[in-house]
RNA sequence: GCUCACGUAGCUCAGUCGGUAGAGCACCUCCUUGGUAAGGAGGAGGUCGUUGGUUCGAUUCCAAUCGUGAGCACCA
């Protein structure tokens, strides 16, 4: 007998391999009917499995949120019938379920487009109607194998290939159809309801391999009600409105061209937010003893060689060619790194100078793949805020661990305060020898751990010279960037030839760290766009305040507040066009300004200003010293303010 | 880089079954001086991404190319 204990603490024993839905009929027929899986011990099964030990048993019903990876993994089963029926020949790959909905990929030679998405939605409703149940069998490897060789589908042959020995391999029908698949799965299609959407098609390689053929990918989503879909997609349309490419043209802070792909031009607007991100950093990295300095753009290439960077990365790096009057090939740098290894070098370094840390705002280009590129997200040229921190050895964990620290004090200045953190190792393509990697990766972590930070391992991510940890962001549409990153390089300082003197007179190579912050400025900034939607905190806003004025007469004042407003150090407008008030009051909170100051023949009369801020309905009026004063104190950066507090 | 889609005025988009294009907003001029999300009238603006091909004729069809978007691959 197996002893099943139910969710109100009731136990019952019942016959070896009675099945969950035999259960569930034992208690209701309606309960029955209402469970499309069941729980054991919290594992979700099929209901339909026999069970065969003790176990805390659920019923889980469609509305349950167990239930929804169901209905997706059911979906993309219905999917892939409705495929293959509509265009027989087609062969089937995997189809599994993602962070909002699933996929499948398709191997056929005529790809998918929207345009089929109608026809396969029907077949899918059809099947989904028809409501058969899903079964699963436990195939004997050759049979597994032979039938599907016999259907034609050969990857499905290279899946059964996969599996490794001894673990069973599984088939689930849904009527005639069949898949081989883990599982589980609800009781029947029909379950899947009518609350799914294919939402695109996409090319992506056999098993994530850009060397094997490209399948054509239909992705879509399911949720159990109607409803939640809707709010899915208005999500969706949310996300859209706050992307910054979008928003980078409504609120005029830059461009792309076709001259420049995956180049910025920035705007008065987009640069002043840049400036004042460049700041930040800047009296930031200061007080952790950061010193700037400056390093040339282009370079012999022959440097580069030293370093292994064009050995390894050679395809992305900009070359100059040769002219008559100079026979050399110059790199425009794709890192900092050399450049403050150089300055390093420049005039003897005793240990007593260490740590020595270099900081630059970097503008480094690289030949991004063209698929790569994605607005200020992903560009060519780009501005580092970088650094790099000489030491000696036993330096290196304390030295990262500060490094950890001041990153993520810097993301929180944001409101980033759920940052990942990972750790990458050795590479396969990569310098230096294992010894050296081995204490690389071992001071690193001690860094790691002392912070005592949750990380995850990305085996094998490190940089070709060392070992590094990566600091990860998520953003408005659920993307993860990586931002910050800290690396130990045992191998560029020796390779450029930098050494110090120790306390025993020997020459010493030091180590070098790298690390940036923000990690490219331009990609942040992005990033900062969609985070705040727009909506920037007042020290950031590249126009803090407009002065508009409701009738001429107002004029006069208006200038004079603008004046006053900019002595107290605010980036402030003036908007005295002949327009209505309406008209203004409209076109600046679309642009986004924080602090909308309207002026009409009443205000100047009693020096006072009507404060609209924006997203409030509404506004205020008062005096116009307090109101500047009060924005004045509002605009101070988050860090200066901390100083001021402490002082 | 790969797969698919897209490229018409500054923006959002319509249109041309092949006979060199249109709307709204924005812009300019004039009228309007109006209290918190679009006052009115008029005007200007495009060699339909680029280059080839087919054709009497191409923005429209075909090809190549550049760029963009989604995803994949990549990211020192």
């Amino acid at each position: 007998m197996v002893a099943l204990t139910f969710p109100d603490g009731a136990r019952r024993d019942y016959p070896p391999n009675t099945t969950g839905l035999d259960v569930a009929k034992g208690i209701s027929p309606s309960l029955a009917k209402r469970t499309v899986a069941m729980a054991l011990d919290g594992e979700v099964a099929n209901l339909s499995d026999p069970i065969t030990r003790d176990a805390k048993i659920e019923f889980l019903t469609r509305e349950d949120p167990r239930a929804l990876e169901l209905i997706r993994h059911d979906a993309a089963h219905v999917l892939a019938e409705a495929v293959q029926t509509l265009w027989p020949g087609t062969q089937v790959t995997i189809g599994p379920v993602i962070e909002n909905g699933f996929y499948y990929d398709f191997f056929r030679n005529e790809p998918f487009t929207p345009e089929d998405f109608p026809a396969i939605e029907k077949k899918m409703r059809e099947i989904i109607a028809r409501d058969k149940p899903f079964t699963k069998e436990v195939w004997p490897r050759d049979q597994a194998k032979n039938v599907f060789r016999d259907k034609g589908e050969l990857f499905k042959v290279e899946l059964v290939d996969a599996i490794p020995e001894g673990e069973q391999i599984k088939i689930y029908k849904q009527g005639d159809w069949f898949d081989l698949c883990r599982g589980p799965h609800m009781t029947s299609t029909g379950k899947v309801g009518n609350a799914f959407r294919l939402m695109k098609v996409a090319g992506a390689y056999w098993r994530g391999d850009a060397k094997n053929p490209m399948l054509t990918r239909i992705y879509g989503t399911a949720f159990a009600k109607q409803d939640e879909l809707d709010a899915y997609l208005r999500q969706l349309e949310e996300a859209e409105k706050r992307d910054h490419r979008r928003l980078g043209r409504e609120m005029d802070l830059f461009h792309f061209q076709e001259e420049a792909p995956g180049s910025v031009f920035w705007h008065p607007n987009g640069w002043t937010l840049f400036q004042a991100l460049e700041g930040y950093i800047r009296r930031r990295q200061q007080d952790f003893g950061f010193i700037e300095v400056n390093s040339p753009q282009l370079m012999d290439k022959e440097l580069w060689a030293t370093t292994g960077h064009l050995q390894t990365y050679g395809d992305m790096m900009f070359l100059t060619q040769k002219r008559e009057d100079d026979e050399r090939v110059y790199a425009i740098k794709p890192m900092n790194c050399p450049g403050h290894v150089q300055i390093f070098k420049n005039g003897l370094k005793s240990y007593r100078d260490l740590p020595m840390k270099l900081a630059e705002f970097g503008k480094v280009h690289r030949f991004e793949p063209s698929g790569a590129l994605h607005g200020l997200l992903r560009v060519r040229a780009f501005t580092q805020d970088d650094a790099h921190i000489f030491i000696t050895e036993s330096q290196i964990a304390e030295e990262a661990l500060k490094v950890n620290d001041q990153i993520l004090s810097i993301y929180s200045d944001f409101g980033f305060d759920d940052v990942r953190i990972k750790f990458s190792d050795r590479p396969e393509k990569r310098i230096g020898d294992d010894a050296v990697w081995d204490k690389a990766e071992a001071a690193l972590m001690a860094a790691l751990e002392a912070s005592k930070r949750p990380w995850t391992l990305n085996k094998g991510e490190g940089a070709f010279y060392g070992p590094k940890l990566e600091y990860v962001l998520r953003d408005a549409i659920g993307r993860d960037w990586q931002c910050g990153t800290v690396q130990v390089d045992l191998n560029l300082p020796g390779r450029l030839g930098a050494f110090y003197i120790d306390e025993h007179s020997d020459k010493v190579t030091p180590v070098m760290l790298h690390r940036a912050m923000f990690g490219s400025m331009e990609r942040f900034t992005g990033i900062l766009i969609e985070h705040y939607a727009g909506h920037f905190p007042l020290w950031l806003a590249p126009v803090q305040a407009v002065v508009a004025t409701i009738t001429s007469d107002a004029d006069d004042y208006a200038r004079e507040v603008v004046a006053a407003a900019r002595r107290l150090g605010l980036r402030v407008d003036a908007d005295l066009r002949n327009e209505k008030i309406n008209y203004k009051v409209r076109e600046h909170s679309l642009a986004k300004v924080p602090a909308l100051l309207v002026v009409g023949k009443k205000e100047a009369a009693d020096r006072t200003v009507s404060i609209r801020r924006l997203g409030q309905e509404g506004q205020h009026v008062m005096g116009v010293d307090l109101a500047l004063q009060t924005l004045a104190d509002e605009a101070v950066p988050p860090d200066v303010r901390r100083t001021k507090a402490a002082a």
